[in-house]
This record gives C-alpha cells, structure tokens and sequence, in this order.
DNA sequence: GTAGATGCAAAGTGTTTGCACGTCC
DNA sequence: GGACGTGCAAACACTTTGCATCTAC
C-alpha cells in the first residue's frame, strides 16, 4: 500500500486544499477534512461511491450528499479533477498542482483496473495541437484502453 | 446540415454494419435498422436520451430499452465506439472503419459543444507511447476541454 | 415453429436537492 | 448568532431487466 502522507504536516496537500478553501470564504468542517485526507492518499481516481465507502470503512462515515457536494466544490475550486474512464462512472484524483506531476490513465477494459501514466512526448503533442483547434483548451484527458498484463496473459 | 449518405446504397455504414450483425447470426429488426441509419447521418458522438429522441422526431420511435439494448449490441461488435466527455453522459458514434477516419473530441465545458478534430502527430505519440506501458493498448481516447469561440468571447 | 427483436413498465444505481440540525468563526 | 457544513430522505435521470408480444428466417 502507498505510504500515507502526513496529514497534518505543514504544506500538505489537504492543508493547501483547506487554505484555498478559507481563501474562498468557507469554513471548515470534519466531514470535508476527512474526504481531503482521504484523496491525499491515494495514487490514482476513486468514484464517488469508492470515496464513500472508504470513509466508511475508515471509520468517518461521511453522508453520501457531502462527498459529492465537496467534491463538486473542491473541482470547481480545481482542486479535484474528474477522470473520464469509460466505465460510466466519473471518477475523482486531487489536481496536479501547477508544475507537479501530470498523469493521464491506463484502463483494462477486462478487470476495471484503473492505473496512471505520464509520457513527456505525448504532453507536447497535446501542447502543439492546442493552438490549431477551434478551442481555448484549458485542460487534457486520455485514456488507453485495453487489457492489462493479468488479463492478457 | 450534413447530407446524409444513402441509406440503401450497397456499402453504405448501415449496410456493412447489418452484415456484421447478420454474421454474427442476428435477425434484422426495425428498431435496430433506424438506428443505425440514424447513426450513420451523424458527424459526431450523441447520448442514448438524445438518440432516443432523434428517433422520435424522425418518426421512427423506438422504445428506451431497444435503444440501450443495441447500443450495447453494436459496442460489443465494435460497429459503435463509447465517448467520454466528462459530460456526466456516456455518447456514442460509430467506429471508424479500419483505415477510415478516426477523430477525439474538443468540449467545451461553458456551453455543452461537442467537435470532433485530428491529428497526426497526436496519433503518432500515441502509438510509440502504447509499446511502452503495461497494457495491451487496444483503443485510446483523448479529450481536450476548454471555452469555445462563443463562449471565450 | 423457434430464436431473436421490440415495447412497456418496473426495478436499479449513481447523483442531486430540500430541509432541519449542527458547527465554525 | 449568522453563515456555512452535514446528514437524512426524497426526488431525479439515466440505464438495465423481466416479461409478453411480434417478427424474421
């Protein structure tokens, strides 16, 4: 299992979250502060059932109304983002914060593992494209899908 | 709007798809066929309410169930391929043929906007990319989302 | 005549909302 | 003590399933 980060440290994810929450006007609440330590934790995307469920199971039960009302919040915020897997459900990851780690999802269409990938090649293909579509692109997701090594073998 | 392609002629989308299901030892059914016509006029992914209510404007209802249960039918013949769009909505268009085009998405996440684009080098990354992560990449879905010409004005 | 196709309606599941109560500041 | 935070339960919307009927072959 990843190590978990120190959830009360200085300059922790969850205590930069609950900053730019206060800067946002909100007061803090155990609910939330327990969901932020919860994705503090984790190295890839979680549904919001999968949130609920290991709040739970942590001990915190956390109303299924509040996960998803903080985790409305926290993306508008741009804290969370949204993962798009193709398994009908969005799941959610703390964002990269700006100049930190970029990843993007290896999905195996056979089991549902969800895991995470980065290639520096693709992000300035991405970048280039940027400038010739009729957009202002603000943000990027890809997913591969495909089998993964248990599956395939 | 864009002309749409011959529903009849030998070779058209539906035709070759209906082969496809033929040989997969389906029965024909006309739910299934206006569907596939419908599909065949579009340029770019709908959801199964918006197709259910193509149908119904066209005059050719065909029940929600019907919709659902072919939709799956032809994404698990691959003559349809699911779209994410971070949209909450699962859409659906039909897969490019082998050779043919093949197109992502730009969304634009003020109004709602869907567009397809392409391109090269995009792909390219794409496939020297998929030799080198632990999956047997199988498809790949890239999304890029921003603020529309409308919408950035 | 049999297997597949379709419609209808009920059930299922993830998500949102209304409202009352609790808590932070 | 007012505003935000949270829980509960009902409401929603999309999707799936069960069952009866119809149709292609």
């Amino acid at each position: 299992m990843p190590p978990a980060a120190p959830a009360s440290a200085e300059g922790s994810w969850a205590d930069r979250a609950e900053a730019v929450l206060a800067a946002d006007g909100r007061k803090r609440g155990g609910a939330r502060r327990a969901l932020l330590e919860l994705l503090e934790r984790q190295t890839c995307a979680l549904t919001a059932p999968e949130l609920e469920a290991a709040l739970g199971a942590g001990g915190r039960r956390v109303s299924r109304a509040s996960v998803y009302r903080i985790l409305d919040e926290l993306e508008r915020l741009r804290l969370v983002a949204r993962v798009e897997t193709g398994q009908a459900m969005v799941r959610y990851e703390r964002a990269h914060d700006a100049g930190g780690e970029h990843h993007h999802h290896l999905v195996c269409d056979s089991c549902g593992l969800v895991m995470p990938f980065s290639d520096e090649g693709l992000e300035r293909a991405i970048h280039a494209l940027s400038e010739r579509v009729p957009l202002a692109v603000s943000e990027h997701e890809i997913v591969l899908h495909g089998a993964c090594r248990a599956c395939a073998s």
